[in-house]
RNA sequence: GCCGCCGUAGCUCAGGGGUAGAGCGCGCCCUUGGUAAGGGCGAGGUCGAGUGUUCAAUUCACUCCGGCGGCACCA
């Protein structure tokens, strides 16, 4: 047997042989570094026999794996001390996930983050004992047999669902059996300590919300110490990006009891949201796009056309008058779309008519789901409905995508994923019509060389469709922009064109939104600078300060100057030190302070401090007022 | 919606069956200062809502509302 090693060495084993066996031959240090061997790419116990000829590594702590093999470790360990600190509790699945790993346990007692400690200390207990780790090949009814003895049902269900092909694996460390598809490291010991339990939630059993609840323990395992704490140190600069602390702080917005989901915007706040509002309202002018604003409350039989009544009505608020007639709160704007396209008649030549609305909408999301701006119950969309012939349908998704990413790099966002969705099992229209759907918007995409993943069968029930995708500060994905290619409205609502041919015809409908909803932008927006506008964002963009009261009336003629230039500006004449002040607004995140002094007015000056800068810089008044009026403006004003 | 935790001053939080606490912020006074916290005094609370247990509930129990962390959901 020939084994390749990384530096192209080949040695020869003429025996079965075991990667710990072959660490060991190559050397003292290696053996004792070794926690799992690679098998062409693969990773292998290290106590596991190797099945042949192959490429060969000893995978070490200083691999980027190890830290899988790790945290894999750490769900066994932590599930280990559960049940012995817990008697009676069942185990399920307990996988190694991005920066750690969680355990789902089903016990009717709930179990209390207070009990972490005693737990931490019994996996630290169990890595000092240094169980080596087995992984035995067991036969499939003995496995189901011995789990059910020993009171795990979930244990045994998982076995009698695996298909039959696949091959019962068991890892036992210690006295401690668990059913796993590996691999392990080869001895508890080798985890180490550098781990911490983090936080408890529920969880159904196999994700489905019709299934019993179990509960699910996180905790966070790194190869060393120093990479724990910068993991822990990263969660907490996380949280202070959080929008929700943030918009307290700087005054953006609120939310209370009595609108559950629905956003109070400060002055403050709302003067980042109508300046979304302004740069897409620009953009979208720009690229051939009318406005439009539809009714917020409409009959329910507009929904019961729309099909919105049947598919959508439980997350719809519904009101009655008194005369009895039912309305319903819009959740989408498309239906309202639809009436302005149909008022008079349409041609080809009018096609494409992109319709642009900026539409507050409610939706009556789930409790659990709602989440500061980023999941809301009422929110605005920066939404349009492009109607086009099927002709011009891959040409208008191409310059959406464009217009898209390009609006995202206008904020920083270079990184964006794009998803797309193909036709789901339930679904209407001919299928040739779904060809031609799908080709036009992947197309679309690879005629400009843009890259997506693929969700098959997630398409709307009508057509398919793009997800834009961005990461925000916390590691948290969110979804944006979305375009879709509805058949199914223009059906609905008997919408239609006069062709060349004079005869009517179904447009194509696509559904865009770009910023999605400008809340949850808003609140992305805020975690991405942490606060830290860019001027042109920015709530406050200059504050005027005092050293002394001499200087107050000069502070209120730059701030007025500065004011009838178009700046936010506010001025901070009160008793108190220029280092208070610095400190303030620092924290307020003002791109800019003008401190002014006697000094200063004397010369007609200001001292300009930018935001996290140290230095400070004279200026006369009408160089400062140009400088602060060109850094304010907008991308592409 | 489900599981767990939480709800006390504007904010962050401590407390605990019998006159409610701190820091920051706020107001007034002193201080008028040159780039990230000067000093003093003071005001501020239906302890999320309701029901129950109790001589007595902010504290204990139950229900509801809201929030947080996950899960499920996000057409």
């Amino acid at each position: 047997m020939k084994l390749t090693l990384p530096d192209g060495s080949v040695r020869d084993y003429t025996a079965p042989v075991t990667g710990a066996a072959v660490a060991a031959d190559i050397g003292p240090g290696l053996a004792k570094a070794a926690l799992a061997a690679r098998i062409d790419g693969e990773m292998w116990d290290l106590n596991r026999e190797i099945p042949g000829d192959c490429n060969f590594s000893i995978v070490t702590a200083r691999d980027e794996d190890a830290l899988e093999l790790l945290r894999h470790d750490a769900a066994h360990v932590l599930a280990q001390a559960v049940q012995e600190l817990f008697p009676g509790t069942q185990v399920t699945i307990g996988p190694a996930i991005e920066n750690g790993f969680y355990y789902d346990f089903a016990r009717d007692e709930p179990f209390s983050t207070d009990d972490f400690e005693a737990i931490e200390k019994r996996m630290a207990e169990i890595v000092d004992q240094d169980l080596p780790i087995e992984r035995q090949v067991w036969d499939r009814a003995e496995a189901i047999a011995h789990f059910k003895s020993i009171g795990e049902i979930y244990k045994a269900e998982i076995i009698h669902d695996l298909p039959e092909s696949e091959e019962i694996i068991i890892y036992r460390q210690g006295g401690w059996k668990d059913l796993c598809l590996g691999p392990h490291l080869p001895s508890t010991g080798k985890l180490g300590k550098a781990f911490k339990m983090l936080k408890l939630a529920g969880a159904y059993w196999r994700g489905d919300s019709r299934n019993e609840m179990l509960q699910r323990m996180y905790g966070t395992a790194w190869a060393d110490e120093k990479q724990l704490k910068s993991y822990l140190t990263m969660l907490e600069e996380a949280e202070k990006r959080d929008h929700r602390r943030i918009g307290r702080e700087m005054d953006l917005f609120h939310f209370q009891e009595e609108a559950p989901g629905a956003v109070f915007w400060h002055p403050k706040g709302w003067v980042l949201f109508r300046m979304l509002v302004d740069y897409m309202r620009r953009r979208q002018d720009e690229a051939g796009y009318v406005e439009i604003s539809t009714p917020t409350l409409m009959d329910r039989a507009m929904w019961e056309t729309s099909g919105h009544w049947e598919t959508f009505r439980e997350h719809m608020y519904t009101t009655e008058t008194e005369d009895g007639r039912v309305y319903a709160v819009k959740p989408m704007n498309c239906p309202g779309g639809t009436q302005v396209y149909k008022q008079g008649s349409r041609s080809y030549r009018d096609l494409p008519i992109r319709m642009a609305e900026f539409g507050k909408v409610n939706r009556y999301e789930p409790s659990g789901a709602l989440h500061g701006l980023m999941r809301v119950r009422e929110f605005t969309q920066d939404d349009a409905h492009i109607f086009c012939t099927p002709e011009q349908m891959q040409d208008e998704c191409q310059t959406v995508v464009r217009l898209i990413l390009d609006i995202y790099r206008d904020f920083g966002f270079d990184d964006v994923r794009i998803m797309f969705s193909d036709r789901p099992e339930k679904r209407i229209g001919e299928d040739a019509v779904w060809d031609k759907l799908e080709a036009a918007l992947k197309g679309a995409l690879e005629s400009m060389g843009e890259s997506y993943s693929y969700n098959p069968g997630e398409g709307a029930f009508y057509g398919p469709k793009l997800e834009f995708v961005l990461r925000d500060a916390i590691g948290r994905d969110w979804q944006c922009g979305t375009l879709q290619v509805d058949m199914n409205l223009t059906d609905r609502f008997d919408v239609t064109y006069v062709g060349e041919d004079g005869e009517r015809h179904r447009p194509v409908m696509l559904h865009r939104a770009l910023f999605g909803s400008l809340e949850r932008f808003a609140g992305i927006l805020i975690e991405h600078y942490a606060g830290r506008f860019p001027v042109w964002l920015a709530p406050v963009q200059a504050v005027v300060a005092t050293i002394t009261n001499d200087a107050d009336a000069y502070a209120d003629e730059v701030a007025d100057a500065l004011k009838s230039a178009g700046i936010r500006v506010e001025t901070d004449l009160r008793n108190e030190k220029i280092n208070y002040k610095i400190r303030e607004h620092s924290h307020a995140h003002v791109p800019l302070i003008a401190v002014v002094g006697a000094r200063e007015a004397e010369e007609k000056t200001v001292a300009l401090r930018r935001l996290g800068g140290k230095a400070q810089e004279i200026v006369a008044l009408d160089e400062a007022v140009a400088r602060l009026v060109g850094e304010a403006v907008a991308p592409g004003a």
